[in-house]
DNA sequence: AGGGAATTCGATATGTCATTGCGTAACTCC
DNA sequence: GGAGTTACGCAATGACATATCGAATTCCCT
């Protein structure tokens, strides 16, 4: 009984065979929320979603999609591509997920707040971990030129590369 | 002739097989900028290099690097994607060239400003247009970011999808 | 002019990311 | 419990990008 009884309702499914990623601690509130999510869109949340939404979460960078069906296969058994594109389209779509255009990869934003504000991604190419940065400002300037331009925007893309607080001075980090 | 004996110059090197796209008007001049920034550079603007760069600048909307291999082709003979790419690194490096991440897609900046401001790329996703805007403003959100998140950028991406003023109102162009 | 170093280019292969098409299985709703 | 919708499996292919290695060109210096 490690964890409360609705996460075995969240986590497993009826088909279930068993797949890697044990969830750590606030994994369960994490994918509580993006379970009620999903429910208040009248969406599903399955099995394979659920689990890719997982691996994205527990990553500290930046997951591509060949790269998630490689750590969620389990011997000899590995999702293809488009089993992964799917389940990332949906998160995306649900607002649970992020595509870095810059980098062909994904991270989970079930944890970002951003509210209505544009957000810029901030990747360090030293660590690969991704922050989001946001502020009235930013979100002002954007629309102000849109404005002027005359330019109805339908997505935005804001990535910054660079280094991070953390990881200043060092040259460059081999990975 | 056409054309002054500087351009005859510029277009034209010893090693010459000619190559299709025969420039504009005002190509001259932007292809004349160019190369004074690359002979103040100390680089060299070559052949292929001149003429990715001219594709570049005849086109009214980005191209992939593959779309400019066909774009240049002539008479069964392609240039090969490496060589096509290494053209590209080498605008871009100068500043001649920008790569769209969002799109996988390239676009001449010879004839843009933007000092050292933030640059944001308007896509239409209508007539597949691009054009560019910044502000202080943005510039200065944008910074303000980073400081407050203490992180030392190296490259942005802004680029932001949508339909432009002159498409406005239509739902979907087909292309 | 001539020779050596650096840069640029050609050719082939391969790697990485993403989608198409079509058929089957699962779930939902009445 | 049957029809319609949604999700998934499978194979192939398309689109974008890079690795490697060797040949050709250009630059620079004496």
């Amino acid at each position: 009984m490690a964890h409360p009884a609705t996460y075995k309702a969240l986590v497993e499914s009826k088909s279930d065979r068993p797949h890697p990623l044990p969830p750590s601690k606030d994994m369960t509130q994490t994918l509580a929320r993006a379970e009620a999510i999903c429910r208040a869109h009248g969406v599903r949340l399955t099995r394979i979603r659920r689990t890719v939404l997982q691996a994205l979460c527990s990553s500290p960078k930046p997951l591509g999609a060949y790269e998630l069906a490689d750590m969620l296969a389990s011997n000899a058994r590995r999702m293809a591509p488009i089993t992964v594109y799917r389940a990332l389209d949906f998160l995306i779509e649900q607002g649970l997920a992020h595509r870095l255009a810059s980098r062909n990869a994904y991270i989970s934003t079930v944890d970002s707040d951003s509210g209505r504000d544009a957000v810029a991604y901030l990747i360090c190419e030293s660590c690969g971990s991704v922050s989001e940065g946001s502020s009235a400002a930013l979100t002002g300037a954007l629309s102000d030129i849109l404005l002027r331009a005359g330019f109805e925007p339908r997505s935005k893309v804001l990535e910054v590369a660079g280094h991070c607080a953390a990881c200043q001075g060092h040259s460059q980090e081999r990975h």
